[in-house]
DNA sequence: CCGGCCTTTGTGACTAGGTCACCGACAGCG
DNA sequence: CGCTGTCGGTGACCTAGTCACAAAGGCCGG
């Protein structure tokens, strides 16, 4: 087997035996697309360091309007659920597989162990922390004081990075933003008006790049 | 000298050397109001437990608008400052002292000590962590989702209680909630026309706190 | 006590964003 | 082909944020 663990540059630093010990009583588990993870009332028992796939983290208001928090790319650890897991106090929020995703799956236990034991463990730990609360920052700031427009053609460009088009439906890219689907029809409206986009059923395809980008760029 | 590791029920649990040693290498801090605890480009060097005061973390954005994220009260940590501490990485946030504070200020090193010694500090650390993370989670869904006359409402009777009254400006009040001025004091007329608040210059006197309640309360 | 000066608050006009109700358009499918 | 559920479009309306500027209220020196 391919060592998964050099898949994490965090871990890299780790001293053989805590390695061995980490790869022994870890175990590598697989998840169709559309799995809970964790969420209101389901509380993780492992911490996953995802080796394929994204989870989404979100989160859903009582008048049942959604935001997306954040997602947890491969290579990266669902990290803020060990406060839960540690603190045994559940989230709001929800973790979703957005794909079908492989991950390693390490047990409440051995997670303390580790942390007790190894230093570089817990820098990696605490650097994931550092960013996902970081992340959640920016998310703060985004949704208090900054335009929609300007929010969703950053949105658009971050989900369209490479393949330059985006599947998803108004109302899921009202979620990614915590805002109105009617909101987000008007503005791709107006996007489409201005050449930027061109929207199909499901679909935003981005027809200019440079243009989108300057002006999430502008004020 | 009381001991002030009393004062934090989550240490109570701690084993006598591991107590003896946090109490000898930490040392106790006092700090005017006003101070600047940390800040976008001064990471804090301990983590810090408060003894007296309360502490506020805000955020400022580009704009110039600015949102309180959280408050630390006397018997707490400002423990998300140790992502920082430890993943060297440093926020966009800034915490001040709001009143004259009293601290035990817990070295880095000590601090990495103590998570690596202890199983009691690491529930205790953990804890904390959980606790304003999901209060982050309730701002997110706060800002984005609801009405600011009911977030007005709750934080008046959250900022009030006890004394009856809240000795902030508009603007403050303003900054609370991620809200602008004039918004406020809008929705503060509008809540003396219903004769459940009496402002004048800087301060705003509850006169109806049951009104007040049922308001934030219902939908 | 007066007059400047800064801070705080009030106000109207306007723009942006969210809500509601409803409709039509487009699959997918029997 | 027509049924059905999802998706997107639209107008009316309400709430929130912005801008510009006016009016008090408090402070302080003279």
């Amino acid at each position: 087997m391919t060592e998964w663990i050099d898949r994490f540059p965090g871990l890299s630093k780790l001293d053989a035996p805590i390695r061995d010990l980490l790869i022994e009583r870890s175990k590598i588990i697989s998840l169709p697309a559309g799995t809970v993870i964790f969420g209101p009332g389901k509380a993780p028992e492992n911490l996953l360091l995802l080796l394929e796939g994204t989870v989404r983290v979100q989160q859903v208001a009582e008048n049942g309007r959604e935001i997306v928090l954040y997602r947890v790319q491969a290579g990266e650890s669902c990290v803020l659920t060990t406060a839960c897991l540690l603190a045994y106090e559940d989230y709001r929020a929800e973790g979703l597989a957005e794909t079908a995703i492989q991950a390693v799956a390490i047990p409440r236990a051995v997670f303390e162990d580790l942390i007790a034991c190894s230093s570089p463990f817990r820098h990696f730990v605490f650097t994931a922390y550092s960013k996902r609360i970081t992340d959640l920052f920016v998310i703060i700031e985004e949704v208090a004081f900054k335009r929609v427009d300007l929010r969703l053609a950053q949105k658009l460009l971050e989900l369209g990075r490479g393949t330059g088009h985006v599947q998803l439906t108004h109302q899921q890219l009202a979620t990614e933003l915590g805002s109105a689907r009617e909101v987000i029809s008007r503005q791709l409206h107006e996007f489409q008006r201005r050449g930027w986009v061109s929207a199909s059923r499901g679909e935003v395809r981005l027809t200019d790049i440079p243009a989108l980008d300057g002006f999430a760029k502008a004020a």
